[in-house]
DNA sequence: CTGCTTGCTTGAACGATTCCAGAAAACGTG
DNA sequence: CACGTTTTCTGGAATCGTTCAAGCAAGCAG
């Protein structure tokens, strides 16, 4: 129900950039709105799942095109493949498991913004400062524990 | 004559964590410290310059090996292979122009300290704030720029 | 010096991503 | 609503960076 008023402000977004309305693009956009951090692969095997047939290579340009259109931000932290989410502009950063690689947002701690941008930034044009926080989630910190109590 | 001293120190270091001391080890040292930010390829090519044949594989080991052991430190910025760097612990961030790739340290900002540790680590045990800043570097943002004057 | 353990070599496999050429679909126009 | 143009999708294969596996070689403790 709310999927075809969803819909429509993805055709909407896409038309405002210039780009076609497709089958696979809506999808693409349905399924990392849905689920953010998804991987290429997974977002394949759901929007199948959602519209039949798709070919990998309509996925990769998808999330190539509507990421550079700015409505898709996609990061990669170390050791893993590309990841989607909606772009909303609102920096937030990066939360990784290092066992599990479960990824989740932090919001923007508005205290910290002094670190948005270096000191010295070299000569350098910076427009982006990506945090990464490294660590354990709850449920690997206790599966690792398990033996020793 | 100061490679001497260098490589007596590199190879306490590696006796220091229970490594075996070997030629390719030293020299991916060497090479890594002489030159931070290689990927595994150009560590491998400048290690052969140094020491004539040595395995891809080797390469590869070495540097996971001493990335393990914390001698080495990798970090691998999004659409880059990984990157290799001496761990000195110095807590540094890198600055990486989205045009050629250039990696370039920036020192920690002690001012900025509060953002190490995001407000709400949603129950994670976070070991590490990683932080990356996208720009142009004064080369690249002079190329660019050529057209327009 | 000898043997055990660790590291190296070779060669192949692997996953993620991209390249290519042709078929199909979307949109503006008549 | 049919048409042609342009963009997108399909299918298949190639590429890059990285890892796996088995056997040989070398480091180091005794």
């Amino acid at each position: 129900m709310d999927t075809a008023v969803r819909a429509l402000t993805w055709a909407e977004r896409l038309r405002a950039v210039g780009l076609r309305v497709t089958q696979p693009r809506l999808a693409v956009l349905a399924v990392v709105h849905a689920d953010p951090h998804l991987s290429a692969d997974l977002v394949a095997e759901r929007v199948r799942k959602q519209i039949g047939a798709v070919s990998t290579q309509a996925i990769y340009d998808a999330l190539k095109t509507l990421t550079e259109h700015d409505i898709l931000r996609r990061f990669e932290p170390a050791g893993s493949a590309m990841r989607f989410e909606v772009a909303n502009h609102d920096n937030h950063h990066h939360l990784v498991c290092r066992t599990c690689g479960t990824v989740t947002d932090v919001p923007w701690v508005v205290g910290s913004m002094p670190c948005a941008v270096p000191d010295d930034t070299h000569g350098y044009r910076v427009d982006e400062a990506e945090v990464t926080y490294w660590g354990t989630c709850p449920a690997c910190a206790r599966a690792g524990t398990v033996t020793s109590s």
